[in-house]
DNA sequence: ATAATAATGTACTGTTCGGTACATATTTTG
DNA sequence: CAAAATATGTACCGAACAGTACATTATTAT
């Protein structure tokens, strides 16, 4: 008969270190750098951990980058989503949509975002990348036509646009202020591009 | 007295490539693999040039990144600012303003282009690209408002929008249309947001 | 012809890269 | 305690990288 334990720790040696804050850490060094400029080294730096450490917790770079971008997806990305999502206005969800990315990708994790300044560089060297930025922007596009369907039921969707022509819309100004931060632009100027388009997309005139 | 000759080729062995092939092949490389995944065999081969030769041209690669950029910018950004400013009516300026974008990232040298897709990954690495993008972009900016600012005075900008608002919309635009370009997406999709874009600016409703 | 000049091809250099072997240290199990 | 298990740190590996030395070849000038 099993008898049970308090849930024990593992045998051997405990980690040093949390594997939560090593995985951001990680995800914020690949953020910053890209893919091709991110060495082991730089790594090993951010984190804090010996390469042999390093190693089995990342299995190899390329998993180790996509893991990262899946981590950004499933972390920030989701709180863009969530924004948008929230039930508001249409006008106030997509005005919380691009705080939230705005406020993000002018922190200290940007400039910029994985999805719009790093992942597309090394689509065409590391194919499993093209399925992910595809299916990234894919899913935020339906996302966003999906918000802006149900604008167009409440009547708050501009009468110029079908809810696909403003999903689209949306995301690809989202797109545009991840290169515009990378260029240096701050908050407020990105901001301004972001209400111009909310403008737009809500202007029920 | 100087005895003008015809003006005579240079002393020694004549070069065996065509140095604009050569430029363009090397801007092409960069333009598909970005520069971190770029290296002097990639540029070998694609120029056909051994590397004692191609290091005369290039002289190292980080400078062959900017000048492929530049060159970039010069050839085909100039394009699209000629066809913005042909002198057309506004709405057929942005339509060839944008065909004339989606036939570049869409064809052999894309998919995407160099300022949207492969230069800002590096930005935070190479500071010298940080400039370059901003300048790019800005400049990009300044002559989308301009255009802007005369349909307003032929009453050809929608109401909605000051010209500065348009012209960074229109600029944010081709941005996006370059990360969906990168993400697969062909010429009628990215013609698809093109339009809506066009759309909204120009309707005078 | 001979010298001077300039481009080419081979073969190399030192460095940095991603990745790992191995000995050591720290914990749980019995 | 001893044994098994797991993590750590040092030190290293072969490969790939950006960049170059040098001998050779092809051209112009005298």
């Amino acid at each position: 008969m099993a008898t049970l334990h308090k849930p024990s720790r593992r045998r051997g040696r405990p980690r040093a270190f949390d594997p939560v804050d090593v995985d951001d850490a990680i995800m914020a060094t690949f953020w910053r750098k890209g893919y091709g400029a991110t060495t082991l080294d730089d790594l090993c730096d951010a984190t804090g951990l010996k390469r042999p450490s390093l190693y089995k917790v990342i299995g190899s770079k390329e998993e180790a980058y996509l893991s990262a971008v899946d981590r950004y997806l499933t972390e920030h990305g989701a709180r863009y989503v969530a924004a948008l999502t929230a039930g508001g206005s249409f006008a106030q969800d997509l005005t919380a949509f691009y705080r939230t990315y705005v406020k993000t990708v002018s922190s200290a994790y940007g400039p910029g975002c994985p999805v719009g300044c790093t992942v597309p560089v090394d689509t065409e060297t590391l194919p499993r990348l093209k399925e992910v930025l595809a299916q990234a922007i894919g899913k935020l596009d339906g996302i966003a036509t999906g918000r802006a369907k149900k604008a167009a039921a409440a009547g708050e969707l501009s009468a110029a646009l079908s809810a696909a022509e403003a999903g689209r819309l949306i995301v690809g100004t989202l797109l545009s202020l991840s290169i515009r931060s990378r260029a240096g632009e701050g908050s407020a100027a990105l901001q301004r591009s972001a209400n111009t388009v909310i403008r737009l997309v809500t202007s029920t005139g």
